[in-house]
DNA sequence: CGGCATGTTGAAACGTTTCAACGAGAGTGG
DNA sequence: CCACTCTCGTTGAAACGTTTCAACATGCCG
């Protein structure tokens, strides 16, 4: 625990920060894999762009999370800012570097990798048999698994209807109706455009699971 | 690459070999992650059940394919023997052990999991915007790529129909009207209930990227 | 050759998408 | 500070694709 802070600064130090816009790439699939990221402040999202325009958000990252990390030479997803973002860039070649001195830092890539791993296979879990209701309470379960809020069953989300529609696999318009049927059960609440209270953490459960 | 030879062979030295009968559960979801495993012979399926008795197929395994490396201490998904299985079965705490003194074999590690979760974004890129004619397509044009067949376009797959829907997240007959039309369409013949002979292989493109 | 699992096809029910219109909120300039 | 505008979000109705339920075909094994 104590050894893994030394190594995480070890880490910081050869990184740089970076700020991006608002909807700004960060890095497109296809361009060469030269830096890993860390965010220090927003969301970033990973999505691949299809030939129909439609658009797959495959992951977001919030603060204190790590993308970018390739094997292959090339990134194999494209990386946006979803608001202003703050982050920290790594040079590839620093990290392998630091690797080779303490196969610690190793450990810290496959943590990540892994984590990454899990979470994709949740979200393929996902997309491949839930409605479109049970995957907006899902998402919402997840958010407030990881919430950054100090609002008790408060997410604030700096995404976009359109970013969690990518995200579910579902349009923006479905995306809306389930929110408002979850509205209209009185499970959730949506006082401001990017805000939503959890009103029945135990209801939101159930239809995830489900049970509606 | 001479030296990756040399590792693998010591990885081989430490794994016993395991055998696996059609359908045989291999670990399931929540067990301790004692061993991870390499495919010898036949295809392993990692999935998830859901409580309305649903499965998603999250991936399949081939020969010389790596499952079961969790970081977490229990496994997150059940994997099944599809058909028989012979694996070598390796100890973790051996793995860890290995990766010490050889930090490549880290490397390795890494190498799969990215491996792993390249696969699963792409999954999900599947099932969050496809058709169900795209998805049977791009199924058999990922096989296709690594064909373990000798014979030019034969696709010898060990798996169900069931299982075959269960990974694309569609049901049985859904899945079978596909291929039933891409059959039609002479892009594919079913010679018999487990082989599929690709005869149109740009048109089987065409259509994965969405072009009918 | 029967019997049983697996695969295939059809028709109605269901949920999601599409297209279209409307509402609400945030930011700008008067 | 209000009004304007423009983007973003919400709702409705018809079209579309997938699922469901049911029947039937095929192939495999005893």
């Amino acid at each position: 625990m104590e050894e893994a802070c030394v190594r995480k600064s070890e880490m910081d130090k050869v990184g740089v920060s970076v700020k991006f816009g608002r909807n700004e790439t960060i890095y497109s699939k296809g361009d060469e894999a030269r830096y890993s990221y860390k965010v220090i402040e927003g969301a970033v999202r990973l999505s691949r762009i299809f030939a129909d325009g439609r658009r797959q958000i495959v992951n977001f990252f919030l603060p204190d999370e790590t993308f970018g990390i390739e094997l292959s030479e090339e990134y194999t997803s494209t990386a946006e800012a979803v608001g202003d973002v703050l982050a920290l860039r790594c040079p590839r070649l620093c990290i392998a570097q630091l690797t080779e001195g303490h196969p610690d830092i190793g450990q810290k890539r496959l943590a990540m990798l892994s984590k990454s791993l899990a979470a994709a296979e949740q979200h393929v879990a996902m997309l491949g048999h839930q409605s479109a209701k049970e995957r907006v309470a899902s998402f919402f379960l997840a958010l407030e698994m990881q919430r950054r809020t100090e609002i008790e069953r408060t997410l604030d989300l700096p995404l976009s209807r359109q970013d969690i529609a990518d995200y579910l696999g579902l349009t923006i318009e479905t995306t809306c109706r389930a929110l408002s049927e979850l509205k209209r059960q009185r499970i959730i609440e949506a006082p401001s455009r990017r805000r939503i209270v959890i009103r029945d953490l135990a209801g939101l459960q159930a239809i995830a699971e489900g049970g509606a």
